[in-house]
DNA sequence: GCCTTTAAATTGTCAGACATTTAAATGTAA
DNA sequence: TTACATTTAAATGTCTGACAATTTAAAGGC
């Protein structure tokens, strides 16, 4: 491990890049001790407060721990499912938020995913699954339920869908779309009529995984999909007449 | 802005936490300064530092930039796709090869995500698109090519596939997917035969995007899926034979 | 043999200093 | 007046040295 001596970049982005090469490309595994702090800072020819800043955007990434005391250190850190996707939701909620992502660009793509799991979803949804989105569908009729908290149940529900495909894989990269769109969606006003219709249309999925029916819940999921695209304009034109 | 003085984590983790918050909930907006190092040390109470090492983490997650200089100091960036991204396809691949997911699983998950676009690419593919796709099968047919480019390739012509959708939110999700899946199948040694079937199928594909025939796309995706996992099954049972 | 104490190693934090970079402000000349 | 060169101030980047807090291993006492 060596460091260039007088380039652009920082050094502590130049250590810290050198660090997570070697972690990538498995050249250091899970749970191997890194060097001390002194030990880097020796070998990149740095200071010891250099070093520290380079290891605490390896922190950032979760790709290491660090240990105090005796025999502690820097650990090449094993990247669980809830910290992935943790880092996916962050990072996909500020990409829409930061990029005018319209919602019909945001919304089909959350849909598309969503009936991409579908198939799996009928073959493979368990007991719990079905009865996570039951109970769900159900607080979604409860009345004097706030936007925020429609929405949240929403997610909630198409959460069950997306692990009911029994893939953590996909429920990892899915996860951040799904999740991600909720400020998008929570700009929608729901009223009692099109949460009805909203609530017909989850109990057909649900219905659809039920008797494990795919051409059915895929249905479904573009009925769905173009009705929120619907309420999602009509907040748009009323927002339009009303800077008018 | 107040910090917690003595609980059992790092200040700069608390300090970078509170400022992350602030972003991801829109309270700075993007290419807004942040305090001066000296200032965010005085609010906080800790010493520059400390401070210094929460912006690194920020950093790391491309949530700030810093500039030196007058009238410089750390500003709210604007996520671009392609930082996302290139942040996506580091932790799924992480993931991947930290967690021991199996190549059933990861495969499975590509193509049912693979198959979420195909509709969307037969309706708007471009001349451009096309292009590439027939450009990285001809290279597929090259002899004498190794088996990492052959991949390299492979998903060259898959990302052309995700990104004929014209959706740059799904093209994001997929990319992690698909690309992370890469050294996984570098693990496959392609012999002649498999590299003219998989040559024969990604035609098919091109063909249905050509012709936008959603419904044969998703036919040559199934088959595709469904030979690389024999492939892949003929790799496990040599490496089992080669253990005895 | 078990418990307590001690010592050592390591990260976390601080203070102060200097180097480097950048843009605005200022001054100067055409 | 405008264009260009110089100065200056503000900010980050880096270093040195120190001390605090934490944790484990080893030493020592019973």
């Amino acid at each position: 491990m060596k460091i260039d001596p007088n380039t652009k970049t920082d050094l502590s982005a130049q250590i810290a890049k050198a660090i997570r090469d070697a972690i990538v490309e498995g050249r250091m595994i899970v749970d191997e001790r890194l060097p001390s702090e002194a030990e880097l800072a020796e070998q990149f020819e740095v200071s010891r407060p250099t070093v520290r800043e380079a290891l605490k955007r390896l922190a950032a990434q979760s790709l290491i721990r660090t240990q105090r005391g005796a025999f502690g250190g820097a650990f090449v850190k094993r990247l669980s499912y809830e910290e992935a996707y943790g880092q996916h939701v962050t990072t996909s909620t500020l990409l829409l938020s930061m990029n005018a992502v319209s919602f019909e660009t945001a919304c089909e793509a959350r849909y598309a995913l969503e009936r991409a799991c579908a198939p799996l979803a009928c073959a493979r949804r368990s007991a719990d699954h079905l009865a996570t989105m039951r109970a769900e569908i159900h607080r979604q009729t409860q009345p004097g339920l706030s936007d925020e908290s429609f929405c949240a149940s929403d997610v909630a529900f198409h959460r069950a869908l997306v692990d009911a495909a029994g893939n953590p894989v996909l429920s990892y990269q899915l996860a951040g779309a799904v999740e991600a769109m909720q400020p998008l969606m929570n700009m929608i006003t729901f009223t009692a009529r099109s949460r009805e219709t909203i609530e017909r249309l989850h109990t057909r999925i649900a219905d659809a995984l039920d008797t494990q029916d795919a051409a059915a819940a895929d249905t479904a999921l573009h009925e769905l999909e173009a009705y929120t695209l619907t309420l999602g304009h009509d907040v748009m034109a009323a927002r339009a007449r009303k800077a008018t």
